[in-house]
DNA sequence: CGTTACGTTGAAAGCTTTCAAGCATCGTGG
DNA sequence: CCACGATGCTTGAAAGCTTTCAACGTAACG
């Protein structure tokens, strides 16, 4: 939980970023990449479990995730915790602090992270000198709207075990947009703690609701993680469709 | 729940818009309103009840709230319904047509509704013409979810009697940052169903836990409304405070 | 080798849903 | 004008789901 140190130095160049090949991205103009590269300030290397961005902050910086998995979270006054998304590569954090006063949530890496930093102040150049940029933005925020949307449903809606499925197959169908399917396995790498704190349940009775799907052979719990091996089934389960997603932008 | 006619002439002008006027909303340039006037393509009346936008529709259109509440909600496929968000006016609807395939949730009106329509396909010239506006459609959609994160953490982890007290302060100090209340007070137009559909809860048991707000002089319930009378109580039960909005773009 | 973090289980307590009924209001058709 | 059906609000009780409490096992770490 130690708060993570400022950035080193750079390593990957955005014109050769390893993310930009994939699939599920769309192509950006030489112009565009090379006003991201002089967007790009450095790199920040963060440990599993530090924080990367914390409630009541206020940052100078926005981030791009390059590796690894993290979490945004909020909490009550109490302590009580909720889990509100997952950030996967390519995920953007820290544009909630260019609009509100300060973070209104937390950001904790669930696995050793590398991270691209921005500088917040640069943004109104990338508004108006790359609309096309500007409207990603935007596209972006929308993008996290629609997945709170379905998590809310789920946690509003769906029973217990309808909500574990849906959450794992979520996150398989994320994964797997960015070809981080072993065969077609995924390892999630978080504990059952995490997914309590994601569903909205104990972590007792999320313990119990685990069983179930790993006796329908849908999943297995490893050592602090979970192996999905069934998602067409959890899909299943939760009645939950795969959104069909266009290429989305990389900033 | 008929679909609603499509626009009717104009009545109000950008310009002298009835809600620019509020302390919420941020100024805007003159060149600014120039370009929102023409971006504007009439208005909507829609009734108490009636479908705005909905799930799986591929709308041409963006809308803004000028008089009236809505609710934002996706279902299930077997019926089971979610009410993600409360709109008023100044809010803007639709974009999620803009960004994603078509729409992934469905609007209704919870009163009788002016709304402005505003034509799509001119968004880019935003993005273009307006560097300004298009940071505001940033805005709006961080705002949009920085609410949804609150409600997740409500369903979540709150009890039932802190979730709805939450909700209803939530309500009240939205409507109080547009000059909405009378006095202190606050109706707010919805049944208990659209209350229990927001909360996640059953119809039963919401009636029960708003029992007990009103046991504690916090509520009233009304005809098909509720009245809320004490929102310092509601926030205090619910731990909750309320956030310190920014003056916020209406576009 | 003691401590801590994580996962598991069983049982009791507590919360929430479901089932069943009943009341009031409102608009419609006879 | 009145009966009737639909909608919305209430209540009590039983059933079911979830949390809490308590313990225990294991693996990792200092």
């Amino acid at each position: 939980m130690s708060l993570v140190l400022p950035s080193v130095g750079r390593r990957v160049h955005c014109e050769q970023c390893p993310l930009r090949g994939l699939p599920s991205f769309r192509e950006f103009t030489a112009e565009e990449l090379r006003f991201i590269s002089g967007f790009k300030r450095g790199e920040l290397v963060a440990e599993s479990g530090s924080i990367i961005l914390s409630e009541g902050a206020r940052s100078p910086h926005l981030y791009t995730v390059l590796s690894g998995w993290a979490f945004r979270f909020k909490t009550l006054p109490d302590g009580r915790r909720q889990i509100l998304n997952y950030l996967l590569p390519g995920d953007l954090l820290g544009m909630q602090g260019s609009v509100m006063f300060e973070m209104e949530h937390s950001v904790e890496a669930l696995t050793q992270m590398v991270l691209c930093v921005f500088q917040r102040d640069k943004l109104d150049d990338l508004f108006k000198g790359y609309p096309g940029l500007g409207f990603d933005m935007t596209w972006i925020a929308s993008r996290e709207e629609r997945m709170l949307d379905e998590h809310l449903l789920s946690v509003g809606r769906r029973t217990a075990v309808e909500r574990a499925a849906y959450l794992l197959a979520f996150l398989h169908s994320r994964a797997e947009g960015l070809g981080r399917l072993e065969g077609k396995l995924l390892h999630v790498p978080i504990t059952q703690q995490h997914l309590a704190d994601t569903l909205g349940l104990s972590i007792v009775h999320t313990n119990k609701t685990l069983r179930k799907l790993a006796d329908r052979g849908l999943i297995r719990w490893l050592d602090r993680s979970c192996e999905i091996l069934d998602a067409g089934g959890l899909r299943e389960l939760a009645d939950w469709e795969k959104p069909a997603e266009r290429k989305r932008p990389l900033i």
